[in-house]
Parts: structure tokens; sequence; C-alpha cells
DNA sequence: TAAATTACCTAGGGGCATTAGGCAAATGTA
DNA sequence: TACATTTGCCTAATGCCCCTAGGTAATTTA
């Protein structure tokens, strides 16, 4: 029988495009086996079951965002390392729907720090350093940047904002002004 | 055979309390069948199918949320108002975990429009009558606060600001008082 | 080139979604 | 009260997906 040259590897990348054409959700050991014209069987001996697959797919898109954003923050301060931050963010969301939603699978503590979890949280604080934040304020607009962008994104693919007909360039662009309005005078507590 | 006395108004709370109990993603036809001792082919008397099942759930879920919020809302403004609507959404969020999954299930827009969608974007407008914000600023105040609050349930939930000690009542409290502050200065185009 | 490994297969069990068709319980009607 | 109608739940059956066990043939190693 000819070898079709499965590896771990390769089923991720697979499982990761798949993800993105039809939605992280319908990710199945099925369709990824009929993909490679093989017997679902025959991916058990590289990945351990289906969430096991799910998982790699997972760290494979944190892993991704995380070079991505490395490389929109790289040289950039203050504004500009806050909008180049969340466009990073925004446009993998945007280009690859399926592996950000991969990568909001909530995984095993241990299994995201061993991943690219280090790197977005060490990432996500160097924004910051243009503004002047103490502790614990850092960490709060650590994590609000995070929910808003998040959210944001969410939302938007949702379809939640199709409602109204304002566009949501605009707006995204705006809400930034503001985020960075707000950072630059954080209120005392 | 005796009979349970079901209808589609019981499937869709049961369906409700599986959620939240197993996660929305787990509410399946046969969990919901086995739940009230009956064969899963029973249930299609009363829902069409497992899709149209969530569906439900999700509606129900967002009508709850809706009556949370306006009742939360009832009689406050300006900083006031903001903090009802956004405790109100958080804590049914970390109440009922699974109806608010399902109430984040994207839904035909006409589906959604003849559900309580038109009453949650009148509430989240309603809380920005206390504030000075002319459109499109209105309208991109509204998703800045609905991507913010979303994101926030979903991010705290999913576990990520477990890796930092910080409290996540106080985070949410002080961003509370940086969204009142943007929302008063919200800085112009 | 024989042995060891490995890639993929067949066979089969179990779960969930769904349809078709049947019987019995509840309800309406004479 | 007796009969007819409706309807609530059942059995049977199909198809897709997950997963394990055990086999065979292709590849690698010695």
């Amino acid at each position: 029988m000819a070898r079709v040259g499965l590896n771990t590897e390769r089923l991720t990348r697979a499982g990761a495009e798949l993800a993105d054409e039809v939605g992280f959700d319908k990710v199945t050991v099925s369709a990824l086996a009929r993909r490679f014209g093989v017997k679902d069987a025959s991916l058990y001996s590289h990945v351990k079951n289906s969430q096991d697959l799910k998982t790699r797919i997972a760290l494979l898109a944190l892993e991704e965002l995380a070079d991505r954003v490395a490389a929109a923050l790289a040289g950039r301060a203050g504004k500009d390392a806050l909008t180049a931050f969340a466009n990073a963010y925004r446009d993998y969301a945007r280009e690859h729907p399926g592996r950000y939603a991969a990568a909001q699978l909530r995984l095993e503590p241990e299994v995201a720090r061993a991943g690219a979890g280090v790197r977005h949280a060490q990432m996500t604080r160097a924004i910051l350093r243009g503004y002047d934040l103490a502790e614990p304020d850092e960490t709060d607009a650590v994590r609000l940047l995070g929910s808003t962008f998040h959210g944001y994104v969410a939302l938007e693919r949702g379809g939640s904002f199709q409602h109204t007909p304002r566009d949501t360039e605009d707006t995204w662009s705006r809400i930034l002004d503001a985020l960075d309005a707000l950072l630059r005078t954080w209120p005392k507590a």
C-alpha cells in the first residue's frame, strides 16, 4: 500500500488549514484522514486522539500569533506599539479564523506555559513600556487591552457589529485612540 | 408507556441547566434525552434538531440576560449605570457559564432580532445617555464597552488571568473606573 | 539481505444525530 | 360511556465520528 508520509507535524498543519477552511469545531480525525486519503485509524499512530490533535493546532496558532506580534512590535513604542500589537492580533484572527479559534482553546496550564504563553504575556507587557504605569496598574492595563482586543475580534467575527452601519475599521481605529489616551492618563485609584 | 410530559419549553430549560452543568458544547440530544429518561428520537417531536435546540437555549439565555440587565439599569445613570450593566453581565456569565456560552452562538440575523437582540442594543446605548457622546462616537463607545466586557468575561473564564496574582475583582473595578473616565473625556477624532 | 521498525489497513465497538413507522395514552366528541 | 383523533414516546435502522486491537506490507537498519 502506498504510504502518504503522515507525521504529527503534517497532521497539525493540515488540521490548521482545515480549521481555517471549515471552522475549528469541524476539525475531526475523520475529516483530516479524508483529506490525506487514508483511514481514520491511521492517524492514531501520529496523534493520541482528537483532543491531542486540537491541542497541537492550538499551540501552532499561538506560536504563529506570537511570531507575528513580535515582528510587529519590533522597534516600536508607545501608541505605535499599541497599534501594531492590536493590528497583528486582529489581522491574524481575520486571516486565520480557524487557527484563532484554536488559540482560544482552554489548555492545561503546563501545556500553555510550555508553548508560546509566556511570550504572549511578555509582549503584552512590552506595549506598556511606553506608558508610565506602576503595578498593579500595569497588570490591570494588560488585562484591559487583552479583553478589549479579544472581545472586539470575537464580536466583530460574530456579526454583532453588523446591525449598525458604522464602519468597523473606523471604530477600531478610534478605539485604539481612546485606549492610548486612557493609558496616558490612567486614573489613580 | 408512562409519559414524561416533554415539550419544547421544558427541553429548552433543561438544556440550559445541562449547559451550565457540563458546558454548552456538551449539550446533545442524547444527553438531554437521558436526563428525561426517554429515547433520543422522542425529542424530535419537540425540537427540529440539535441546532434548533441550541438556538432555543441561546434565545433563552439572551432573554434572561436582558431581563437582568434591565433590572440592574433601572433608575441608574452615568457611572452607576455603567457599573450595574457591567456587573449584571459578568455575574450572569459566572452564574450561568453554559447559558452565557449559548448566548454567544451565532444566530441568523432575523432570529436574533426576533429575540432579545434589540433590547440588548437599546440598553447598551442607554448607559451612554449619562455621557456626552454624539454619533459616531456613541456607536464606537458601545462597541468598546461590549468588546471589553465580553472579552474580560471570556479571558477570566478561560483562565488567562490566573498567571498573575492580582485579584480579578480589583482589576474589574479599576477597569470600570478607567472606562468611566474614558467616556467622560472621549478623545475627539 | 535478513531483521526490526513503522505506516497504513481491516475489523469492530460505542456514541450522537436523525428519519420512518408503530402503538398506546390522553383528549375530544357523540 | 364508547369511539375516534391526536399525540407522546417507542423500536428500528442509517450514517458519521472516535477509538482500540491486531495484521500486513513498505521502509529502514544492521
